[in-house]
RNA sequence: GGCUCUGUAGCUCAACUGGAUAGAGCAUCGCACUACGGAUGCGAAGGUUUGGGGUUCGAAUCCCUACAGGGUCACCA
């Protein structure tokens, strides 16, 4: 859809067709697009699906509706039919009223803020024990940018993440810390929280092992001796202790907990991504007990002897699925049943809400959804899980094991201090203070992989080579910054704003430019369908597209130099929209454009 | 094995949701310009859209089938 110009064209044809032919087709049978550069004029009716009601092959059809439309019509000024496409051609007029009319409207791209409902996007939700690695950039950045691109589209957005602050896994990292960490902290060895705790996780599955393989050597068999080790019965003894809520017990949870949150802080801060409410596990683990055992009165849910409770999901095609174990104790499907009702009870407004998660969850997701369902609960279909595929290294899966994991500060660091030695090489900053140069590192840097990250459709798994380092030229964010950088100057420097541009509607536009002012004016429409499929590859392909199609023009199109007045005007009009857009545009990817790289 | 996602140029990805001769970037080769910002533009080469069938005016897209790859089918999260 062009702004301003293919809602006039879709209802004209409806018009003029019934005109005609004497009946009105359905709108779903106007297809209008972009008329391929090979032929002649701007817009494209699809005849195929009105030939059949016109009663005439396609193109006696489109010749007719062409006759007519250019009649009917002062803004077309011609046509031609290639078997059963009418090409349409549109006036000066056309086009220069609809980039004026884009130059006067605020905020080009985004609908009215609230028109739309209220929307509540989940996304990160890391386990606390594992440093953020290549795979939480996708989510966060994905989870964020949607978040960015629904606002967008007039929703208003609620950003939230759960934080998986309690379980066995916890306790692990306690345990070996207590016995191994010798007091370290963050502020003694200088090491990140987060990484330092992630380091005792790691060194109480070593120590577990060891046991493990002791017991073994002792011929006990694997299950044996993995119940035997001594570490994992004081991880258990321990979880007992914090679920009484022994003293001791939580404030060394609470330490280290602490430390981890600063550690992912600092991570967040970098990736520029935030949250508007944070939900900990320590506080809604309870919750789905209660709805677990009202479905079990009501009979949705059936017990089995040894006390734990199930849900049968076979006549769905699925399993048997635990909810809670006979011990009374919940389990992951048990508090997301709870917590996901929880929201809707803390917004009271909330239309929807969306799971960013990986897609090696969608079972998961699509036993949680329909047991909201059968559990008769209001909002059971105002759910979607938001799934994305994996990030897979040359070798395959990244594997903590194999020491194959691409760590996310690390990464984020390697793309500042590229994007830092191409700026001093070219040398165009020199003037910059070193908190500028080092700001412009992070915009182009970390713009670099964001965009590299999001350009890619969410449901597609994506390859990254650690070898082969992000590109900073091509289709990558650092390219349409500096185009966009270029459009800034050039505005810069003439003085020319959205508000003092004007230009007679007469001024004739060329290819190029008709071309340009297409990409601009179809930018809406483009978020509208990014909102709908929560698909932020859809901004960053168009954006690229529109910057490239600009390049290319800029090259033998003079802007301020043109001594044409109006055409002046009018390029520096799609000059000051190229930029506008796709500066929008890459703010709902979380790309910033700087003034000068 | 069941369910599910995916398969497009050497590589990484597009393709307006069924439309015209399947497009970009990287890599390769060539050309242009002291450029209103060169992190540039233009061109060449590169394709039986995994194979085979079907549906129709029209298929990378929908259906069937075979093959290949990922995910999942835990009293883990």
């Amino acid at each position: 859809m062009i702004h301003g110009i293919d809602a006039r064209l879709h209802q004209a044809v409806l018009d003029t067709f019934e005109a005609t032919f004497g009946k009105r087709p359905a709108d779903r049978q106007i297809q209008i697009q972009t008329t391929r550069a090979e032929f002649e004029g701007d817009r494209t009716l699809v005849v195929f699906p009105l030939a059949g009601m016109a009663g005439a092959p396609p193109h006696v059809a489109a010749d007719a509706l062409g006759q007519a439309l250019t009649e009917a019509c002062d803004w077309i000024s011609g046509f031609n039919v290639v078997k059963g496409f009418l090409n349409l051609s549109l006036t000066d007029a056309c086009w220069n009223a609809a980039i004026q009319e884009a130059l006067t409207l605020p905020n080009w791209g985004h609908a009215p803020t609230g028109s739309k409902s209220q929307v509540m996007v989940e996304y990160s939700s890391p386990n606390t024990n594992k440093p953020l690695h290549l795979g939480h950039l996708r989510n966060n950045f994905l989870g964020y940018s949607v978040s960015r691109i629904l606002e967008a589209a007039g929703h208003d957005v609620k950003k939230v993440q759960i934080i998986n602050d309690r379980g066995i896994h916890i306790c692990k990292s306690m345990v070996a810390w207590q016995k191994l960490g010798q007091g370290e902290t963050p502020a003694s060895t200088g090491e990140k929280g987060d990484k330092l705790v992630g380091r005792y996780y790691v060194a109480f599955d070593k120590a577990f092992k060891a046991e493990v393989a002791e017991g073994v050597a002792n011929g006990l068999d694997p299950k044996e001796a993995e119940a035997a080790s001594p570490m994992l019965q004081e991880a258990r003894t321990m979880l007992q202790r914090w679920e009484e809520g022994d003293e001791e017990v939580v404030a060394l949870w609470k330490t280290m907990n602490g430390w981890v949150y600063e550690g992912f802080d600092a991570t967040y801060n970098a990736m520029g991504v935030s949250f508007d409410k944070l939900y900990y596990e320590s506080d809604t683990y309870l919750l789905g007990k209660k709805h677990v055992e009202q479905g079990l009165a009501d009979g949705v849910f059936f017990q089995k002897e040894d006390g734990s409770i199930w849900v049968d999901l076979t006549d769905d095609g699925l399993d048997e699925k635990l909810l809670l174990r006979g011990d009374g104790t919940a389990v992951y499907m048990t508090q997301d049943i709870g917590t996901a009702i929880l929201r809707f009870a803390d917004f009271p407004d909330l239309d929807r809400q969306v799971y960013t998660v990986g897609n090696e969850q969608e079972y998961h997701f699509k036993v949680l959804f329909l047991i909201l369902k059968k559990l008769g609960f209001a909002q059971a279909e105002a759910n979607h899980h938001l799934s994305y595929g994996m990030v897979e290294l040359p070798e395959g899966k990244m594997k903590s094991r194999e020491g194959t994991v691409v760590d996310a500060d690390d990464l984020l660091l390697e793309m500042r201090n590229t994007a830092r030695s191409i700026s001093d090489e070219l040398g165009k900053v020199d003037d910059f203070s070193e908190d500028d140069k080092v700001q412009l590192a992070t915009q182009v840097g970390h713009g670099a992989l964001k965009y590299f990250l999001l350009k890619v459709a969410p449901a597609k798994s994506m390859m990254f080579d650690p070898k082969s380092s992000i590109d900073f030229f091509g289709n990558t964010a650092p390219f349409i910054q500096f185009n966009v950088v270029r459009c800034k100057s050039i505005l810069r420097n003439t003085g020319a704003t959205t508000s003092t541009l004007t230009w007679d509607q007469a001024t004739p536009l060329d290819a190029a430019e008709r071309h340009l002012a297409a990409g601009i004016l179809g930018f809406p429409d483009v978020v509208q369908e990014a909102a709908a499929s929560y698909d932020p590859s859809l901004i960053a392909n168009h954006c690229y597209d529109l910057i490239k199609a600009f390049s290319s023009f800029y090259q033998d199109h003079p802007i301020a130099k043109e001594e044409d007045a109006a055409t002046r005007e009018a390029r520096l009009g799609l000059t000051a929209l190229v930029s506008e857009t796709v500066s929008n545009g890459m703010a709902m990817l979380g790309i910033d454009m700087p003034e000068r790289m």
